[in-house]
DNA sequence: GCGACAG
DNA sequence: ATCTTGTCGC
């Protein structure tokens, strides 16, 4: 199914093609030296249906940006916990298509696996694209844990049913932790890994930090909603 | 019925 | 997520 037409599902639909999907999820290895990385985000004005989306890419491990792209497009799927997909996909698959290069790894701003379903954003994307995502989310959705150590870098496991899901990182000291979850053709241990590197004295990392501070500053940039202007209703 | 609930 | 200044703590 193409993203585009998301918008017109239901939740009961969406739910059911997460279950379609989730039988196709690769939590592995990457055997690929990761040269590049990038991370994805979304922004939005609270009454608009307008989606700011944004890809920041970078060399690895050295984290300088190479590359960037934005899109701009509409959705009317609200928000639900545990179908983020639905709403925020088509803008960043836009983002994406637009890239020249693609890179290594995608890190995503929600869960991986780490999801009821193991449907989370970063894992719906991976299967989208065929791309190893990492989910790197800043509250937790699904799965039990241990508040991990207040020491830099200290992980607590995050559990469902007796299986590891993703783990809670304690990316700086006195702050929350994050809690990342491979998406897909990764693994839990890789993403960690990986995510460690991608650190540089915040709590949330590069990848991701980057593409929040790009897609607010092309959502201010374009002011209050200016669907008409740039045509996306012809 | 009650509590939880990515962005 | 977004709306928003100052303010408490390391």
């Amino acid at each position: 199914m193409d993203p585009s037409g998301y918008e017109h599902l239901t939740p009961a639909e969406a739910i059911n093609y997460q279950n379609e999907l989730r039988s196709r999820i690769q939590i592995r290895e990457l055997q690929k030296p990761i040269k590049t990385i990038a991370g994805a985000d979304i922004s939005f004005n609270k009454n608009s249906e307008l989606l700011y989306a944004g890809i920041v890419m970078f060399s690895y491990p050295d984290m300088q940006v190479i590359a960037t792209s934005t899109a701009i497009s509409h959705t009317s799927f609200p928000y639900i916990s545990g179908l983020l997909a639905f709403r925020e996909v088509p803008a960043l698959f836009t983002a994406w298509n637009n890239l020249y290069a693609k890179p290594d790894v995608l890190v995503l701003d929600g869960q991986g696996i780490a999801h009821e379903r193991r449907m989370g954003i970063a894992t719906h994307f991976g299967l989208l694209t065929g791309a190893p995502t990492i989910g790197s989310a800043k509250s937790r959705l699904y799965g039990r844990y241990e508040e991990p150590a207040d020491k830099i870098f200290a992980e607590s496991p995050m559990h469902d049913k007796g299986e590891l899901i993703g783990i809670a990182l304690r990316s700086k000291e006195h702050c929350n932790p994050i809690y990342i979850s491979p998406g897909h053709n990764i693994s839990i241990q890789q993403s960690v890994d990986v995510i460690k590197k991608c650190i540089r004295g915040y709590r949330i990392p590069e990848p991701t930090r980057q593409a929040h501070l790009l897609v607010n500053k092309i959502r201010i940039e374009n002011g209050e909603d200016k669907t008409k202007q740039l045509g996306l209703f012809d």
